[in-house]
DNA sequence: GAATAAACGAGACGGTACGTCTCGTCTTATG
DNA sequence: CATAAGACGAGACGTACCGTCTCGTTTATTC
């Protein structure tokens, strides 16, 4: 599921940057990065994000905790939010669901309740720290979302698209409307109003969707 | 709309606590707080939110610009969120609208663009720093959603109310449900995925969850 | 011994000072000055120089264990040097032993013993604390060496001006040159050595200074 | 005359402290301490000390002047007074005059009167404050006298045991007990009593012992 | 008595320094 | 040349006292 590094290269930003040369034949001259230490950095923030919010956590620790020195972690992340986003995707297994039932309805309900599996498991807590970070780092924000929130968004756009061509849903309607709606109640209760999202309330927040709100 | 101050008495909890006896003929002996101070507080604060996040906002700076000292912060508030949380609903006009043309469709589609007023104006981009800041302190969360959040949730509540009595939405859906599909879309669009929300994107979400999905 | 109050008095300098009369028949108009309060933070400060040094204690403190305000000190005594001074000085029995034995020797290395075990004592050590908050504040200095030191000084000086008149001692010595040898010596050792000084040094001291130097 | 660091060396008392192994071949791993820091430091308080009693010197004030971090300070010296005398010690001339005129007496004059030279000096006034120091904290006391007094005070002791061996003085003195008296009666005299001590007082000092009290 | 005046306790206030912590940068020696 | 080790300047943290300033209360004297 993830395709390139998520830290940023700064060997391309310096004079000596050209190292990925024609051939790629070789790696650029001196001592190779560690991925020894990677991994080490990387562990450290899982374990540290485990116990302690990401708001709460500093780089002198996650370096303290790897063995690494600091300047290991600011050379290949830019902030600490990097670092936690690189160890939570390592970590975790981005492999979305992709139900096909024949019933956008039933496929929608069980989209859900994977999501709500996901949050309320032992990692997914993390994600409303993620959340919180992007609120005053608009970098940051953008890769959570192209990382994180778009590809689980698809997931129930394809469901979607899928009900439109079938003749499930009305195809008249506004599919990043839609979406919105199954994610943002989901997201706004267990992110704003901290609230519990059971199962049932996952198949009646589906139901209620495709049934509307008109009295019959 | 705000009845009682915002902060935590730090009077209540001493010894000499049950001051408000029977009579509730005297204040306290000593020195009666400023209200002048708290006024410079809360204008240096709204101030300083008006151009810097509220994580970057430190307790030294709001002391420095309100002419005042640091300990007179912390004796009030515990934390600078909640000096932020109450320079900010002593400013807002909480005041929320409460339509009533008869129509309920309209009237939520009234309401929710209000809260969209609202949030695209100058202060209201400060409500996402809440949200971000309630993601890592449990106590100010709940505080934020029992003074900010259940308020306009609310007003909306009154108008599904209505319309189940008068007839114009289903009487068996779940109420808290439907606040949660109206309120956590608008939220999650422009809190989550920090895209933009206009009239007419509230005006379809309303639609289109009274139509429902289902095609016709 | 301690003929007038050690604090300032704040009233002489005020616009209606001049209360002291010609009769001195009427004290001023209002609330007199509380002897509890003032026998309170006598006592607290005290209390606290036995556990602390001079230093280290606040004024706070003393307020806070004499149940007092803060400004009750601070309108008696410019600091907390003079509270103490005038606290040690209320405590310890000033009443300079006085010998006469008929030889000067005698009587200077007994009237030097009584220094030493007035120093060794339970509030002695206090004295070295007084001497360090003199070192910055010539005002204290003053006073300290007025009520403290002198009467000290001027015991021996007795002895040594009776053993010249007996013509025990060379009558063209310098008084003040001899009264600076012998408590110099021992306060030099036990203060600013800050070694033990005994019975027998002090013995010691007194012959050395009476036989000299030079070898015979 | 100062061979090692005042400072307290932190890395001596750490786990990774055994670093000066038998070859002594490498310094440590990380980033040497800066000497221009060092410098920086000593030269801010030196001249704070000129200007201000140690009392008043804060350590953010000589970390601002020194354009230096606070942790800095911290990190080399355990508290301000420590800065201090490792200023004056590494400014002042410490090479202690070492006078043989042949005559005890005359040579103890020469020294006696050196040191007023020194303590009537621009830094000497100095040398009170950390007497006052010393008085509330042993180990700092301690450490003054190793450096400062014990030197000064040997310097007398050489004269003394050479006018033993030349019979000049009474072989059966107690060393100890005569340079008490000499800096004794002198320190008494310009520390406690703040009272001038010019060179025809340091003269009559050194009389006065030789001589001894007893009228002839 | 009533009015006036001072001293008092309580305690809030603007300041300022404390000693600690983390930031992100920078040497230095090692691998 | 990438590391770990770690020193560094910067500056915020939350706490503690400073000395000053209201408050409302208590105790005297004066009218």
């Amino acid at each position: 599921m993830r395709q390139r590094p998520l830290e940023h290269d700064p060997a391309t930003t310096k004079p000596g940057g050209a190292r990925n040369a024609l051939i790629l034949r070789s790696r650029s001259r001196g001592r190779q990065r560690s991925e020894e230490s990677k991994e080490a950095i990387l562990a450290a923030t899982l374990c540290l994000l485990k116990e302690t919010p990401l708001r709460d956590i500093t780089i002198e620790e996650i370096a303290r905790r790897a063995g690494v020195g600091k300047a290991t972690i600011y050379k290949w992340w830019p902030s600490k939010a990097y670092v936690a986003l690189d160890a939570f995707l390592n970590k975790i297994n981005l492999a979305v669901p992709n139900p096909d039932t024949g019933s956008a309805e039933r496929d929608l309900k069980e989209q859900l309740q994977s999501f709500l599996n996901f949050y309320t498991s032992r990692t997914g807590h993390i994600y409303r720290q993620f959340l919180a970070e992007a609120q005053s780092d608009k970098e940051f924000a953008s890769l959570f979302r192209e990382r994180f929130l778009k590809p689980r968004r698809e997931a129930i756009g394809v469901i979607f698209d899928r009900a439109v061509k079938r003749g499930e849903v009305d195809s008249n309607l506004d599919r990043e409307l839609v979406l919105d709606l199954i994610y943002g109640s989901a997201i706004y209760r267990v992110v704003v109003l901290q609230a519990p999202f059971d199962r049932e309330r996952a198949d009646a927040t589906i139901s209620t969707l495709f049934r509307g709100l008109r009295s019959r």
